[in-house]
DNA sequence: ACGTTGACCTATA
DNA sequence: GTATAGGCCAACG
């Protein structure tokens, strides 16, 4: 494994409940801005990580659950992101910008 | 080996 | 405000 990924799933794994990132701020964070898509990848790939990585706290900018068909039920992520408190609702997380977590803010 | 695709983002128009 | 274009780079066929 790269070290990218290595630090986006241990970036991902620091998400606390209840709060949600996107894929541009974790590619920042890890100097990789402009490579977001490599984020998803990572995410992607994440499913066969021996590690549980909390996926579903990740979106992208707009707050849309874009990635949600990638679960195994395009409802899983919901309903996880409702089990931790956060409320979905046509595929997009209500209130995004209070919970968003941005490690670059979050971890500075 | 090459072309296409994609859990995205930013910038123009 | 939506729409389209370009860039990004790894995996897949």
């Amino acid at each position: 494994m790269s070290d990218f990924y290595q630090n986006v799933y241990a970036v991902v794994r620091l998400i606390p409940s209840g709060r949600v990132t996107s894929y541009g701020a974790i590619a920042r964070y890890l100097g990789s801005s402009g490579s977001s898509r490599m984020v998803g990848w990572a995410m992607n790939l994440s499913h066969n990580q021996p590690i549980y990585v909390p996926a579903h706290r990740v979106v992208n900018r707009n707050g849309l659950l874009t990635g949600k068909i990638h679960f195994g039920t395009p409802d899983q992520m919901e309903e996880l992101l409702e089990n931790e408190g956060v409320h979905v609702e046509d595929d997009k997380v209500l209130g995004f910008d209070t919970l968003l977590w941005d490690p670059i803010i979050e971890l500075r």
